[in-house]
DNA sequence: TATAGGACTTAGGATTCTGCTT
DNA sequence: AAGCAGAATCCTAAGTCCTATA
């Protein structure tokens, strides 16, 4: 059941929602009328360029040769070294590759160990470096064009509008990479040309033209979807799209939508435990799985977890889909009682890892799940996403398990916010707690980044500066204390206010150590967590916007280019007492 | 009811840019 | 001018959830 759109004239062009706000909306301006549109109708007008293609393959020159005992050259082997895969394939059998060289080429390329890509690499070293020694000029040159194909690819028209698109190029050919342990990783990723793209665009406008001496595989006018391209990859055989930039009206409108079905969430959100709490005593195994299954979706912000072809890609879970061997009971650990431990790989293989202490029904639940079944078999072997989601839709309208999410994350970062921010705070110590309002967030979500390489390093740049601060720390105590005794002796004037000035200086030093000192345990606390996707993806903007508001912070503070244009929409809409 | 296909959001890593220090 | 670190942006994989079909 798509929502409606309706029509009401909201300042910059966003549409209403057919559920409405707790705050009344004023508008900043009116830059244009729109049309009221039928339920799923995306769109009136949509014209663009079609996809910008990547530059054609461009032969190796003839003195950089690939050798394999011999020598011979082959655009696969360029692959192979421009993504720094060779090493991920050393040992391994050619199979996979085997399907892209010509007959020839398998008659001699057996053992990758064989293969010598030192000459392709060095060329690939060199022009790299080529490039970034380019006069400023020639640089300059560069970016124009760059610029030129962004202004003539990137953007199209929508019902009268001009709209940024996010990627309007083509993925360029090379080996894939999936992440974590993927069963295709390094398969060839094959150009994609004119031939295989879809266009979607409206009728009547200026219908983009292929290449020269190209055809689109199809030209179509769909206005129930939202994509302007589309092509099938040929590692998954799943479609791909060219799609607006989320700053576009049309994206903006959506993820409005998103945080006010969380909004939704709220107002029953505590029926729905009541409910789950009573299901975990049902007769019915099934109905006790899914009542588990949500209490992990609502306390531990878990995925849904759909079911995955097996051997296509890495073997990751998310709540539906756990199996036995990802959660280990514990009657009694570390004085807490009930504890369950998960340790599960996610999405995009990031492992989850926690220890949890849950309420006893549901521990003697989980005993009763596991009971007789092997490590690999299913924890909730009766649950899928599709009947978990059907309940939900049951108790409430548009709610599915990723909501729960959303709405966790949002309202843990208002209370976070409201718990630690400090009125009397200067605006450096309000986005300390921001950040940490922020970090309490991706934690719950469990939003994972590798440690930078340069963490080490730079961390230890600013350990020396806090010992040297304290070195000066301590300097300046001995300097009072010098000029005290002086005071005490004399009893001039004089050197009573150099007590005062050196008192001062302490003074100011220690703040400064302070400082330094908590900047190092943001850090360090950081230094795993990404803030970027919580922000991005599960914060309501209107809660930061109005946290801003109300304790002058400006917003470039918080938010960035991107990020404004991002959240226009909640910018322009949210009051300080904005509530979520 | 199961499955496949389709459309869309969410995700972390790689690359590029920026602004500072040397 | 070069070198660097951190921020911003780009890239595209990997999820969710819906609908159509058998």
């Amino acid at each position: 059941t798509s929502s409606c759109i309706s029509t009401v004239h909201l300042g910059f062009g966003i549409t209403s929602l057919p559920f409405p706000t707790s705050l009344p909306f004023i508008p900043a301006s009116h830059r244009w009328e729109e049309e009221k549109k039928e339920d799923g109708i995306k769109w009136m007008q949509l014209e663009h360029r079609g996809p910008y293609f990547v530059p054609p393959y461009e032969p190796l020159p003839k003195d950089v040769q690939f050798y394999y005992d011999g020598s011979s050259t082959l655009e696969l082997a360029v692959f192979f070294q421009k993504m720094g895969l060779y090493s991920l394939f050393q040992g391994q059998p050619l199979s996979s590759l085997s399907q892209e060289m010509t007959s020839e080429e398998q008659e001699i390329i057996k053992d990758l160990d064989k293969c010598d890509f030192g000459e392709i690499h060095k060329y690939f070293v060199d022009k790299n470096e080529a490039r970034k020694a380019l006069p400023k000029e020639e640089k300059q040159k560069l970016k124009e064009e760059a610029d030129k194909i962004q202004e003539e690819y990137g953007y199209c028209i929508l019902d009268g509008h001009r709209e940024k698109i996010g990627n309007f190029k083509t993925e360029p050919p090379g080996l894939f990479r999936g992440r974590g342990e993927h069963p295709k990783m390094g398969m060839l990723k094959k150009r994609i040309m004119p031939e295989d793209v879809i266009i979607n665009c409206s009728k009547d406008s200026k219908i983009p033209e292929p290449p020269e001496g190209h055809k689109w595989k199809e030209v179509r006018f769909d206005n129930t979807v939202t994509w302007l391209a589309s092509w099938t990859e040929n590692i998954q055989n799943t479609l791909k799209y060219i799609m607006l930039n989320p700053s576009s009206k049309l994206k903006g409108e959506k993820d409005w939508q998103k945080y006010e079905v969380a909004r939704r969430l709220k107002d029953v959100v505590h029926t729905i435990r009541a409910q789950y709490r009573k299901d975990w005593k049902s007769k019915e195994i099934k109905k006790r799985q899914r009542a588990v299954a949500l209490y992990f979706i609502d306390k531990l912000a878990l995925r849904a977890g759909n079911e995955k072809e097996e051997g296509e890609t890495a073997d990751t879970v998310g709540c539906c889909s756990l199996r036995v061997e990802h959660i280990q009971l514990h009657p009694q650990l570390d004085g807490q009682e009930h504890v369950v431990e998960f340790d599960f790989l996610g999405k995009d293989s990031i492992r989850y890892y926690n220890k949890v202490s849950v309420e006893k029904p549901v521990f003697k639940n989980l005993q009763l799940f596991m009971k007789n079944k092997d490590p690999s078999d299913d924890l909730f072997e009766h649950l899928n996403t599709t009947f978990l989601n059907k309940h939900l839709q049951d108790l409430m309208d548009g709610l599915t398990a990723k909501v729960f999410r959303t709405y966790n994350a949002s309202i843990t970062l208002q209370e976070q916010l409201k718990a630690l921010t400090n009125p009397e705070d200067n605006v450096a110590g309000k986005l300390l707690s921001y950040n940490r309002a922020n970090r309490a967030v991706a934690i719950l979500c469990n939003h994972q980044r590798s440690i930078p390489k340069t963490f080490a390093r730079s961390m230890q740049v600013l350990q020396e500066k806090i010992d040297a601060k304290k070195k000066q720390v301590e300097e300046a105590q001995e300097e009072v204390k010098k000029a005290e005794d002086e005071f005490k002796d004399t009893k001039e004037a004089k050197a009573e206010v150099n007590v005062e000035k050196k008192k001062k200086l302490l003074q100011r030093l220690e703040e400064q150590l302070a400082r330094m000192n908590i900047q190092a345990t943001d850090k360090e606390e950081n230094k795993q967590i990404a803030l970027g996707t919580s922000k991005l993806n599960y914060l309501d903007p209107r809660i930061t916007v109005a946290w801003c508001k109300k304790f002058g912070i400006p917003i470039e503070k918080v938010y960035n280019k991107t990020q404004r244009e991002k959240f226009a929409w909640a910018i322009d809409m949210a009051g300080e007492d904005f509530e979520f």
